[in-house]
DNA sequence: TTATAAATGCAACTGAGTTGCATTTAATTT
DNA sequence: AAATTAAATGCAACTCAGTTGCATTTATAA
């Protein structure tokens, strides 16, 4: 069994990281892998589509997203907006957590890695696995 | 214009409550106000329409928890399940932000307060102006 | 008590995401 | 290289949360 979170996501060829992933090299993945390679921000369904090609299937885009985020490959965001997006990297887990910013003007979500520092207590009985947090501001474009 | 943010909405009669936040005393809203404060967790749609009696208008419910959340009488919650869940208090802002804890097994949603701190820095250009910290685990009934 | 602006109820809609199934394709086997 | 096979694709139909338009009703102000 290989143990996804030490396989270094950008440093691979992307037909190496699928390839390690235990999916097939298909066109579409190859291009999804490139693309959030390159992102400078998380990804919707609707920004993939547009970029991937308007000719993309909607169920075929959707479930490569849930197989890349099954291994790891991505993770979703859940902001106020009720869209998901989708952004390089497994989800956040103990150590290594990463907060995400949505621009409340243009709406994209950022992720922002080693800025947060986060001390959560919960209370008795509860037990906290990971930790999830969205900033909300004005982004640098905006 | 009243400030919202310092009323103090546990120790006012729902009455008094709608009456400040501008808002009409319907049976519902005075229903909904109740039950929002005797709640352990955070409700969803389907938990008060189950509450408020099936013959509760869909529209009707989802209007009102919109205009709840626009005064700041309550504020919504979205984690991964793509279902907003609604907790009594404005939406966690400056100095007073709380987190949610999300149960895995049951999918239940707490409001936890004062139990985490959060130091953020954001990259230079961005404007951080609330934040949302969402807590993943096992709650003290699973 | 009347006027009116807001709240309700209903039905129809929207839009994200899912599912079943037949077809195609990547990877494996001989 | 050809045959096999398990997974990926494409399509259509569906689900389900949440919204919207509009006619009717109700809470509140005059």
């Amino acid at each position: 069994m290989l143990e996804q979170t030490k396989v270094n996501i950008i440093d691979q060829s992307n037909e190496a990281l699928l390839d390690q992933m235990g999916l097939k090299k298909t066109k579409l993945r190859l291009e999804l892998v490139k693309h959030f390679k390159d992102a400078k921000h998380a990804q919707s369904y609707s920004d993939l589509k547009q970029i991937m090609g308007e000719g993309v299937d909607k169920s075929t885009l959707y479930r490569n997203l849930s197989a890349f985020e099954e291994v790891g490959l991505i993770h979703g965001i859940n902001d106020h907006s009720g869209i998901t997006k989708y952004a390089l990297g497994a989800s956040p887990s103990a150590g290594q957590e990463h907060a995400h910013f949505v621009c409340e003007s243009c709406e994209t979500v950022y992720c922002v890695k080693g800025m947060t520092e986060i001390q959560m207590k919960v209370p008795s009985g509860f037990k906290a696995k990971n930790i999830q947090t969205i900033i909300r501001g004005t982004c640098a474009n905006c």
